[in-house]
DNA sequence: ATCTTTCCCACCTAGGTGTGAACC
DNA sequence: ATGGTTCACACCTAGGTGGGAAAG
């Protein structure tokens, strides 16, 4: 499956235009207030080389789909530009020209294949992907270069005739305000703040009144 | 899926003859040593309101699948006699007629639909499997009635043509050393004590020497 | 020197155990 | 009274956080 898809996407990576196959289908961010408090600082992922979840978290309501067909949704992430970048001061600046993009994996979200019916009933989750930094990576996660740009994609593939996969059954939503920096350790502390602000498993670092060791 | 699957198995249910459409499909339990130190005590499995998994984990390693074929996996429990059982002066005993089997519900693995290749490179747990007492349970886990025997099914359906699926295609698995009594308390403090010794979730109760308040 | 990456850690979330008292 | 069921709980497993020191 992955290779399929892997091959019908390919051609359209570094591209951010969204191929919609099927017009009626639509995709609505969550969270997407706090995707743009993020966004408006400038927002960081941490990649590790053991993997890293993203936050926040992708997750879409999804609309539109015909109910008994059998859809595939997954996610890839790819450049966002051709730059390198680097924190200095207080600002991103531009360092020279990026790294390939030699990644190319999707993460498939565990629920594929399901139905119309099951992918709209409520949101979809893409909390357990996970980022790397290591090329060599052997568990499927999706690999990036440190200190670039990306775009998270969204692609929807019905597969109700799974031998047939064309291209034209794909669709791939983009949503601007998901865009990040990849880093190994983050740069700007307001975006740090912001993290432990919002993430539960950073509550213990929260300024909560009560002092810790 | 599970209402086709639902209806052409229900004939089998009370029945633990294995079919076996495929005479090439092995099935091998794991861990049977630790099931059989239960079963020779009287495995007894409890069963909540919300759900609990079993102990020990069910568990198998398949071969024979054709590589390239699909195949989903899932599990029922099925009655293994018409007894209702009370355990009294350190025995169980049979005290009257069972309760009707409402159930009939089953546990798809959660990786299917998988291909041969994929079923057997390693084996599969069933370890997020849930058993309830809640005729009501909306929560799709299996229902059983308390202080009733129970024996374990392994259903491997081939699902290359899922709009055919047809009883020739499934072949069931019964392993004798899996059969145990659904209970809300445990009866037989052997068994509390060698769930307590085996189930790393149990390990708080494990008397290691050290005190416990 | 400077910058980036790695590793271990305390501190969380999330949820699987049997206990023992309470409930029915 | 008896026996089965439920519930809150302490104690675990499993694993997701950023910090800070160390390494590269």
């Amino acid at each position: 499956l992955s290779a399929i898809v892997t091959k019908e996407m390919y051609k359209n990576s570094f591209k951010h235009e969204c191929y919609r196959s099927d017009p009626n289908i639509q995709v609505k961010l969550e969270s997407r207030s706090l995707w743009l408090q993020f966004a408006s600082i400038g927002t960081e992922m941490i990649i590790t080389k053991c993997g890293r979840r993203m936050f926040p978290t992708f997750k879409a309501s999804i609309s539109g789909l015909e109910p008994h067909a059998k859809y595939i949704l997954l996610m890839d992430i790819v450049p966002a530009d051709d730059n390198r970048y680097k924190y200095n001061s207080s600002e991103w600046n531009v360092t020279g020209k990026a790294e390939p993009h030699t990644g190319g994996r999707f993460y498939v979200h565990p629920d594929s294949p399901a139905t119309g019916i099951q992918w709209m009933k409520q949101s979809v989750m893409f909390h357990k992907m996970k980022l790397t930094n290591n090329a060599m990576d052997q568990n499927g996660h999706i690999i990036l270069n440190s200190m670039h740009k990306y775009q998270p994609r969204l692609h929807v593939v019905k597969t109700d005739d799974i031998k047939s996969m064309e291209f034209s059954q794909v669709n791939t939503f983009v949503f601007e305000e998901t865009v990040f920096i990849a880093v190994t350790a983050y740069q700007n502390e307001l975006i740090t703040q912001l993290k432990i602000d919002n993430n539960p498993f950073a509550k213990g670092f929260r300024d909560n009144g009560h002092s810790r060791k």
